[in-house]
RNA sequence: GGCGGGGUAGCCAAGUGGUAAGGCAGGGGACUGCAAAUCCCCUAUCACGGGUUCGAUUCCCGUCCCCGCCUCCA
């Protein structure tokens, strides 16, 4: 292992150290439970997916952590407008977030914890800071003094007295300090509150994600994960909080994602132009949309559009055609382990350069290449060339779904089961085209081909007869 | 205004001080009854202007343009 990963903090690539050797640590902010997940929030769950699932791949132990904030502003809002309790709202958005998740492939985290279900440990931070000089209570919010952290913005890489203030400034009259933030809110009317030594009220957003990963990961976890816009003031938040409290070292290494975009705008709620994240599951695939977000490097921002990503599924095809082709060229044939090992040297070195997913994809690209070169002789029976297509298959499985989750084995043994129930239809259908064929009836052969073809299954004519299978619909 | 990230072929996108991966699209050829799949070949003076250097797309300065954060946001 020796993956040198971009830290915002550092503003730089740094060698990864895990603070324990072989094992990882990993938070991620997690969304909050009050709409659908959209595709800008799929980017984070493939990328902080993609790291884990490399970091495991490369032999490390990894403990991933991702919260669920399911008490905020918004979500009191949609209760009300719903006229619902506000946990039927987070109920729903969390499950539906997790399905979602699923469906894309996403590894479940070892670990959620639930905003509402860590308001002791809450409570714990904010006294240690209040203790500490370093907050205050007025009147049952308790905010944060933010000229007591000296380390304050220097994640998000400013100086306190450059910081604009808006003149609507939340609390201005209450707050020692426009730049002060709330930890814990004073319960209103109609609202949900738990108690609390400063009264009822609610946690504040910033001091979740201190104390929960504090508390399921201990002091100086290895990666802190979240979207580039999270930067500040959230994660700058986190850390004064932590820090300020503790002193030490809140995250070893922040790793942040960039945007996605439509057209020239960042991809938002207020600015109202999501896309729902199940539905560009269901329209283009598991396969294909991941490999969408990895068509970019992970900071970079990313837009979504029709024609990226159709490239996006044209070139998911061209990976499972080859793994189709591969294993029925290989026959069974023992794999070559050593038929990929270039591409799979190439693989971990784009991975180990801040996982340069772009470049590590070229890498699955050229594998193919690699095999098809070789898919000729396979099929005509060459031993050495069996073993080499077979071994060329497996890596390819191994990096393409074992890391990227393409879910390329997957998306064949669906076809085969379909392929196995359409079998006496499809079979009886090329018996007829066999004869037409042989009739010189092309006309006849083709419409038969043709409406195979609609109905998903790709026919070959190969020297030993027609091949076929059911295709990856293809979305239009 | 402050901070940060960018401008590479028709599109997407890596990358390097010694004339630039990969994918998609396109063109030509092989194979095919025609296709499909596959193979071969073709398609970039790296935003602009200076500078450093034997040599810069890659380093430095300037200019133009784009995007993000500075308020909720993955």
């Amino acid at each position: 292992m020796s993956l040198v990963i971009y830290d915002t903090l550092r503003r730089d690539k740094v060698a990864f150290e895990p603070r324990e050797p072989g094992q990882v640590s990993i938070y991620v902010c997690g969304p909050t439970v009050q709409a659908e997940a959209h595709v800008g929030h799929g980017r984070l769950a493939v990328v902080t997916d993609v790291l884990r699932r490399y970091l495991a791949w490369s032999g490390l132990d990894v403990t991933f952590v991702q919260n669920v904030t399911d008490i905020d502003d918004k979500i009191i809002l949609r209760a009300r407008r719903e006229k619902v309790d506000p946990a039927v709202i987070s109920t729903r958005y969390t499950r539906m977030w997790n399905a979602t998740m699923d469906r894309l492939g996403v590894l479940a985290p070892d670990i959620q914890p639930l905003a509402t279900g860590h308001l002791l440990e809450m409570h714990g931070l904010i006294a240690e800071l209040i203790e500490q000089d370093k907050a205050y209570a007025v009147d049952g919010d308790v905010f944060f003094r933010v000229r007591t952290f000296e380390g304050y913005g220097k994640l998000s890489g400013r100086r306190i007295d450059d910081m604009q203030q808006g003149e609507d400034v939340v609390d201005a009259d209450r707050k020692e300090d426009p730049l002060d933030f709330a930890m814990w809110k004073s319960a209103k009317p109609g609202e949900p509150s738990w108690p609390s030594p400063w009264g009822d009220g609610r946690p504040g957003w910033h001091i979740e994600c201190s104390a929960m990963a504090a508390k399921h990961l201990g002091e100086g976890f290895d990666i802190h994960c979240g979207g580039l816009d999270l930067v500040f003031p959230h994660h700058e938040n986190e850390i004064a909080q932590h820090e300020a409290a503790h002193g030490g070292t809140f995250a070893r290494h922040w790793v942040h994602n960039g945007m996605v975009r439509m057209g020239e705008e960042k991809m938002s709620k207020s600015i109202g132009n999501v896309v729902s994240l199940s539905e560009a599951v269901e329209e283009w695939g598991v396969g294909p949309l991941r490999l969408w977000y990895l068509s970019a490097a992970h900071r970079s921002p990313l837009t979504f559009d029709t024609e990226r990503l159709r490239d996006a599924a044209a070139a998911h095809q061209r990976l499972t055609t080859f793994l189709r082709s591969a294993r029925r060229a290989a026959d069974g044939a023992v794999a070559d382990e050593s038929a990929a090992q270039q591409h799979r040297d190439v693989f971990r070195a784009a991975m180990d350069d801040d996982l340069n997913a772009p470049q590590a994809v070229a890498a699955l690209h050229e594998l193919v290449s690699a095999g098809n070169d070789r898919l000729a002789a396979a099929e005509k029976g060459d031993d050495a060339a069996r073993a080499e297509v077979a071994g060329l298959g497996d890596a390819l499985v191994d990096m393409g779904d074992g890391v990227f989750g393409l879910g390329l084995e997957e998306a064949l043994a669906d076809a085969a089961a379909l392929e196995r129930q359409l079998e006496p239809l499809v079979g009886q259908l090329l018996d007829q085209r066999r004869q037409a064929r042989a009739d010189k009836d092309f006309a006849a052969a083709d419409r038969i081909r043709d409406q195979l073809a609609s109905a998903g299954v790709v026919v070959e004519d190969r020297p030993d007869g027609p091949r076929w299978y059911v295709g990856a619909a293809a979305p239009e």
